[in-house]
DNA sequence: CCCTGATTCGC
DNA sequence: GCGAATCAGG
């Protein structure tokens, strides 16, 4: 996957926001946090030497002949994109659903133009759902804000949403985001 | 061990 | 430019 405008903004604005680099990969998907911490430092927004003690480390000559066995572990994005059709109609700020039901729609179409929110105008409490394909500029996100005060929103149901502290610790096991029972 | 960011360097 | 491999450290 390429650095496009959407990934690279995304990628400075989670920085910015002190999100580690691995999280920051996981909410791009389809990098690694690697990948994440080069293209940092490549931007030139680094700045972020805790303990730099020494900055001069010896770098041991890499042969590219090194794994021979080596398994990559390439993380496939999973960023949940569900589409369809629905049948979701809920005002804009309903009350809380206690419970709510798996839905696995309609996302797409469901999020008024006014209340949708690009990276720059997520915040702590609006629901990050991605909508559409990254890579693209059709891209954005739920940006609905829930009463009570976390990132969950009437349209993606908080089963199926996970915070991004969460979410790290399977980065591994990559299990779908949607899945939870 | 887990994690973090930093750096090097083959591609 | 990209990112795996590697390092140094908490």
């Amino acid at each position: 996957m390429s650095w496009t405008n959407e990934r690279v903004e995304l990628l400075k604005k989670l920085w910015g926001d002190g999100l580690s680099a691995s999280q920051i990969a996981g909410e791009l998907g389809g990098v690694t946090r690697n990948a994440v911490i080069g293209k940092v430092h490549r931007l030139g927004l680094s700045g972020r030497a805790k303990s730099s003690s020494s900055s001069a480390k010896p770098r041991r000559p890499r042969t590219t002949a090194s794994p021979a066995s080596q398994s990559a572990p390439k993380r496939p994005q999973t960023q949940p994109q569900t589409q369809g059709s629905a049948a979701l109609k809920m005002e804009p700020t309903p009350a809380p659903v206690a419970e709510v039901q798996p839905v696995a729609e309609p996302i797409a179409d469901v999020v008024p133009m006014s209340k949708r929110a690009t990276i720059l105008t997520l915040t702590e409490r609006t629901c990050k759902w991605p909508i559409g394909d990254p890579a693209t500029d059709d891209f954005y996100f739920c940006g609905q804000v829930s009463e009570a005060g976390v990132p969950y929103c009437p349209y993606h149901c908080k089963i199926a949403y996970q915070p991004v502290a969460d979410r790290r610790r399977s980065a591994n096991n990559k299990t779908s985001v949607a899945q939870a029972s």
